[in-house]
DNA sequence: CGTAACCTGGTTTTT
DNA sequence: CCAGGTTACG
């Protein structure tokens, strides 16, 4: 499945060759692609801006390329230029993107453009795989051997909880989760350590000796984690000039594929890695950053006129993906951001469906909805892979993979839990690591006693005791606890079997292949047989397992297939199926769909509240970032719904529409609600509201969800009448009726029904929500016209 | 040393 | 509500 070369450096580029399905290849329909090869052809059928954004080869250049606009298209070809035009070989070249998706795509697509050629791009990867390059050829300057191991997350909270508790540390008030994440956002700005500001701290004062002991761990097991990464590049070309200066001289042109996506240190990298009048590439969409909160500044792309006098900025605002009322409903929508470049996405494509909005009752008729849209799309002649929903929390699925399962609809989740994050594949690794190095005392903590030994967690500690005492490795104590009486004699039997295991599967390490190794190794230690008692997933593990080993043989050597599988490797599941595809909106990012479901655009959902909570109007821009993304991912059709009601963590929560909602322009939109919450007003008369003729909901529907409807349709406060007159107001905008400074009609102790909490008394009047006491269902937040006065 | 009650927290996610 | 982790017991 996998294919390696080896260039004759010896540096090793991959290429997945499984085919992905048609639709996740986002690149621009019209000009015809993979134009006939030969000098010049490769720029047929570019527009003006794109060729533009080929040609400007010198100097620092910022490519905004809007959603759609044929991104992908003019990086390949802008690197295809400069090689055709032989202004430097592919060696010379630096490239980099985010996701190993993108890194892929873009060697596929050159090849395609310049043949095989384009195997000389060493350069081209992910920012981290890059820097991993570099770093295993200077790590010695950062005290590493150039065989560290990189660890993932799950491996650095290990490191960090051994931390916390030596230290004395109440690791429940003060997680190893959140010191990782603390670390990892220092090492993201690029804080070291030493050059970590006053101010930033974790656990009242111990910030900076846990980053510091961190770090000194790190080098002690010979390896670093995935912002090290960056940093001790930072550390090395900051440290040694020449050895900045030979690089820059290295890489005569320089690429950056979704600049706005970048963090402090990668920033800084760049910068080591050209000069400010270098040739510079960056492209990137500032509407489309959604990556802040794991370290992205959006201020990075803001200010590259700053960073790079001089630069020139080419603006791609021709858009080949959607319909007029798609983009302009989009447009709309993120010209509520304050801090942006500013584009004007225009297509040729006119016309086109409304962007459908649609109100519903609880996230239950939501899903039924969307449901039996497909269904009745697919009637149509659609077919299932050409359908997205795209949520904002990967909560909100369950409700439709539930439907889908009772209907038979074939779906399949995109993302969710990642192949080589499984446990099973974890274990498998850590005995590979344990015979690679000795010194993997990580890897030896997790399989010592998997499966059992009779090794237990005292012995363990005690193990790691004595390790640390002496400074040696937890398996190089082993061997030495082995014939002394510190420990049990039947511990030390099992520790001496252990051992004896580990260096005959060391030893037979040179004359088998990896695959048959593994295999060897997960037998011989039991973990299949393990695997085998366990009813209930031990069949899927050993599949997992097994592809593993084969995905294994196609590596000629532990050490690389190890790099790959904690750099590169990541799997194409579900691609090609006839199947809706279910994922959450950063997961979308790059697709594109005929037909997207976006649902939960309500409060506290999306925009989710946490984000509005921790970084207030900045965290609301980037929510309204990610509606943009969403709305723009779909090429002919996109549904927005929200529901009035929502069961979340298993309690009954009302729900306001997403502010959102509100500023899609009217003109792009077409509104309808189930509820009233959001109504036909005068100027939607196409809109009509389903209040007035047909049940709210389809016949032959009968769960309580539908008699709590009925009897809510049927109720007449004056407040659920004002309600369904859902106005259009000001500047052509839906305007929610909630309005929060209406004087209010309630009073406090006032007695109230609820269809779905019954009855109960007033607490306390916020806006047009109410806290009310239910006999029944306790204390909760609803909003007004779902009550009725008793 | 292993299992069962209990508790708690709970976006987004790549490398 | 529910998964994962910790504590309390046998």
């Amino acid at each position: 499945m996998f294919s390696l070369s080896e260039s004759a450096s010896g540096s090793l580029s991959f290429r997945d060759r499984s085919s992905v399905s048609p639709h996740f290849r986002p690149g621009p329909r019209p000009p015809a692609r993979g134009a006939p090869q030969g000098a010049g052809d490769y720029m047929a059928g570019l527009n003006p801006e794109q060729r533009l954004a080929v040609e400007t080869t010198e100097g620092p250049v910022l490519v905004l390329a809007g959603a759609g606009t044929g991104k992908t298209r003019v990086l390949t070809t802008r690197l295809a230029h400069i090689l055709a035009t032989g202004k430097a070989r592919p060696w010379e070249l630096l490239v980099v993107t985010f996701t190993n998706k993108a890194a892929r795509e873009m060697r596929e697509r050159i090849t395609h453009l310049i043949g095989p050629s384009a195997e000389g791009l060493r350069w081209l990867g992910t920012f981290h795989s890059v820097a991993a390059q570099i770093l295993r050829r200077h790590a010695e300057l950062v005290g590493l051997k150039s065989s560290f191991t990189i660890l993932d997350m799950d491996d650095q909270e290990r490191v960090l909880k051994q931390l916390l508790e030596a230290a004395n540390i109440d690791t429940k008030r003060w997680t190893p989760r959140s010191l990782s994440g603390m670390i990892d956002h220092w090492k993201n700005r690029g804080w070291t350590p030493d050059t970590l500001p006053a101010g930033e701290d974790f656990a009242n004062g111990k910030g900076k000796g846990l980053y510091a002991a961190y770090q000194a761990r790190l080098v002690s097991l010979n390896a670093c984690d995935f912002g090290d990464l960056l940093l001790h590049n930072l550390t090395i070309l900051g440290k040694n000039p020449a050895l900045a200066e030979d690089y820059r001289r290295r890489f005569k042109y320089i690429l950056v594929d979704e600049y706005q996506d970048t963090n402090v240190a990668q920033y800084l990298w760049l910068r080591l890695l050209s000069s400010s009048t270098g040739n510079v590439c960056c492209v990137g969409d500032d509407d489309q950053s959604i990556y802040g909160w794991r370290g992205a500044e959006v201020d990075n792309i803001l200010r590259f006129e700053r960073d790079f006098p001089g630069a020139k900025v080419i603006r791609l605002e021709r858009n080949y993906r959607s319909t007029s009322h798609i983009l302009g409903a989009a447009s709309g929508l993120i010209e509520a951001n304050k801090g942006r470049l500013g584009k004007t996405l225009w297509t040729e494509a006119d016309g086109g469906e409304k962007v459908r909005v649609q109100g519903v009752w609880d996230g239950e008729a939501e899903s039924r909805l969307i449901a039996d849209e497909i269904e009745t799309q697919r009637r149509a002649g659609r077919k299932y892979s050409d359908i997205a929903i795209l949520v904002r929390a990967s909560f909100q699925m369950r409700a439709f993979e539930e439907r889908f399962v009772l209907l038979a609809i074939p779906y399949t989740v995109v993302g969710g839990p990642r192949f080589f994050e499984r446990a099973e594949i974890r274990d498998a690794h850590a005995y590979l690591r344990l015979i690679q190095s000795e010194d993997d005392d990580l890897a030896f903590e997790r399989i010592v006693n998997t499966p059992k030994r009779g090794i237990g967690d005292t012995s363990v500690q005690k193990i790691l005791a004595i390790a640390r005492q002496h400074n040696l490795s937890a398996l190089t104590a082993v061997r030495g606890l082995i014939n002394t009486d510190e420990l049990q004699a039947r511990t030390r039997t099992a520790l001496s079997n252990f051992v004896r295991d580990l260096d005959r599967w060391r030893a037979m390490a040179g004359t088998v292949t990896h695959g048959e190794l593994t295999e060897t190794i997960l037998e011989e230690s039991g973990y299949t047989d393990m695997q085998r008692a366990d009813r209930a997933s031990g069949q899927t593990r050993l599949d997992n397992l097994k592809e593993l080993t084969q995905s294994m043989q196609a590596f000629d050597s532990l050490q690389a297939y190890l790099e790959h599988v904690s750099l590169v490797m990541d799997l194409d599941r579900g691609a090609g199926e006839d199947a809706v595809q279910i994922m959450t909106l950063h997961a979308a990012k790059g697709l594109e769909f005929p037909l997207v479901f976006l649902p939960g655009w309500e409060e506290g959902v999306f925009p989710s509240q946490r984000s509005i909570d921790e970084k207030g109007e900045k965290g609301l821009e980037e929510e309204r970032r990610l509606a943009y993304v969403g709305v723009t991912r779909a090429r002919e059709d996109a549904r927005i719904s929200f529901a009035a009601n929502r069961l979340v963590y298993g309690r009954w929560t009302s729900q306001l529409p997403s502010r959102f909602v509100d500023e899609l322009p009217i003109d792009h939109v077409q509104a309808e609600s189930d509820t009233g919450y959001y109504g036909a007003g005068p100027g939607l008369k196409e809109a009509k509201s389903r209040w007035d003729d047909t049940p709210v909901f389809g016949a032959g529907y009968s769960s309580p969800g539908w008699k709590r409807a009925q009897s809510f349709t049927a109720s007449t406060t004056p407040r659920d009448r004002m309600a369904r007159n859902a106005v259009i107001e000001g500047k052509g905008r839906l305007i929610a009726t909630g309005d929060p400074k209406a004087s209010s009609n309630w009073a406090r102790g006032e007695r109230v029904f609820h269809q779905k909490f019954g009855y109960g008394a007033i607490r306390a009047i916020e806006g047009n929500k109410l806290v009310v006491d239910f006999e029944k269902a306790g204390e909760k937040k609803v909003i007004d016209t779902f009550v009725e006065k008793t």
